[in-house]
This record gives structure tokens, C-alpha cells and sequence, in this order.
DNA sequence: ATTTGCTTACGAAAACAATCGTATTATGAA
DNA sequence: TTCATAATACGATTGTTTTCGTAAGCAAAT
């Protein structure tokens, strides 16, 4: 059984998970700095976020000390599913190969990439004989 | 140049569109039929959805008769690459190859899609040599 | 002609998300 | 000890999305 809500993170609420997912653990300021390259909001509002989202069971956080640690408490690869999944639902009418499809379609994938897909698909063939 | 406005389309009017594309033409009653199967809002909450859709310039339709005859104005390939982007580099740190990875891992692909998929790739391999 | 039923139009409420301002508190430096 | 700084808490505002109630129009059946 699983205890974690399945709650569907907010596009700011996601910025800030992906600050998260890469630093491991970090303050609100730390947070705030690294997206303060791509957007403009204030410091509170990182903060308010970061709070909320602390209510909500999306991080945890470490306050012993004054200025708090916080940690992503949804995995980078289960939050990756669980859009990609409402994805390949309302836009690709429930197929995940054409989502593949189009995304390596149109865009420049290099060789080294292809060659990780080669290899998962060979896997998947193997699989599908079993 | 493309005066098409570049409106992302949000989570209810991405359901509509769904029934659009495939529908290729509806009436409001269609589309609502059709969505009342997974969720449970009224009629006119789906009529003045459309309504909206409307003024944004997501759909287009035809009124001259009573019952208004809709058609989705964005074409369904140009959304999923609007999202696919988004997703990639909100989700994915822009990696394209781990969203397909992620997308064939956990999931049942069947041979025949794998194929497809496989053709692909072989294409882009060859495409990459040039 | 009147009623009935399905339609659109549209304002307004409710729900949700993002933003900020201000108060308060802890901590280290003067 | 006092002060300055940086942090949290949190209410309130603003913006957007979803939802619905109600009015009004049209058309077919009675």
C-alpha cells in the first residue's frame, strides 16, 4: 500500500521540483537564485510555493536550524510517468508510440541517443517473445 | 509569417479538442457526450468551454443553423509537439531520448509499435550521417 | 397558437494558482 | 545588549480556469 497522495504538482510547483531533483537538498534562497535566471517573481513567492508544497507532501524539509533544507519528496522518474501518462492520454488517444514518434520526429536526436532507444527496443523485442 | 496565436490550450479545452480530432466535427451535445463518459460536469459547462475556445481562435465554427457545428482550429500534431516541448524541457532537462526512454520503460509496447519505432530510428540514423 | 424541449448566450460564483506585502523571529556582528 | 540582516509565516490580492444558473430563441409536436 501506498500512503503518498497522488497529487498532480503545478507548473511553478514543478520549477522548483526540478531545482530540487538536481541539487538534492537546498534553501528557499538557493532555490529562489536558480530560477530567478528564467523568471521574475519574488523571493516570498518562491517561499509561499515551497510552503504549500510542504502541506501538500511534495517536499519535506529539515528545520532545525533557522533557515530550513528542503527535499524533493516525489521522485524526478515518478512525477516523469505520471505526466507522461496523462499525456499519451488526453493528446495521444491512449498511444505511447506515437508519443514516441513525434518527439523524436522533428527534433535532432543525436546518435548516442538513438542508440540508447536501439537498445531499450531490442530489450522490449526480447521481452515481448517471452 | 503564422497569426495563428500561440494559446496553449488548457487541461479541459485539451479534452474538447481531443473529441474534435477525432470527431473531425461536432455539435456541443457530441463533444459533451462524449466526455460525460470519464468526468461528470453539466452541459452548459462544456458549451461555454467551447464558447471560449471560440474567441481564442482553438476551434471555428459553423452557426448556420441553430445547433452550432464545431472544428478544432489547431491542428492535433502542432499541440502534442507544443506540449512534447514543454514537457521535455520542464520535465526532462530537455532531453527528448530520457522522455522516450521513460515512455517505452513501464509500459506495453507491443512488437508491431516497436517497429514503427525501429523504422524511425533507422531513418534518423541514416538522416545523421549526412 | 401553445407547449415542450433543446439550443445558445452570458454573467457570476467557486475553485485553484501565483504573487506580494507585512509582521515576526532568530542570529551574528557591533 | 542592541542592531542589522535574513529567514519564516501568513493573510490578502490578483489572475485564470472551471462550473453552473438563468434567460431567451427557435422549431417541432400537440
Amino acid at each position: 500500500m501506498n500512503t503518498t497522495k497522488n497529487l498532480k504538482p503545478t507548473e511553478s510547483e514543478l520549477e522548483i521540483l526540478q531545482v530540487l531533483w538536481n541539487e538534492k537538498a537546498a534553501t528557499v534562497r538557493t532555490v529562489h537564485e536558480a530560477l530567478s535566471k528564467t523568471k521574475d517573481s519574488g523571493y516570498t513567492t518562491t517561499l509561499k510555493l515551497m510552503q504549500i508544497m510542504f502541506e501538500k507532501g511534495l517536499v519535506t524539509r529539515n528545520d532545525s536550524s533557522k533557515t530550513h533544507i528542503y527535499q524533493a519528496a516525489v521522485s524526478r522518474e515518478k512525477t516523469q510517468k505520471q505526466f507522461l501518462n496523462k499525456m499519451i492520454d488526453t493528446l495521444f488517444a491512449g498511444s505511447s508510440a506515437d508519443l514516441v514518434l513525434q518527439a523524436l520526429g522533428g527534433h535532432n536526436t543525436s546518435d548516442e541517443e538513438l542508440q540508447q532507444i536501439q537498445n531499450l527496443i531490442n530489450q522490449l523485442k526480447k521481452d515481448n517473445k517471452q
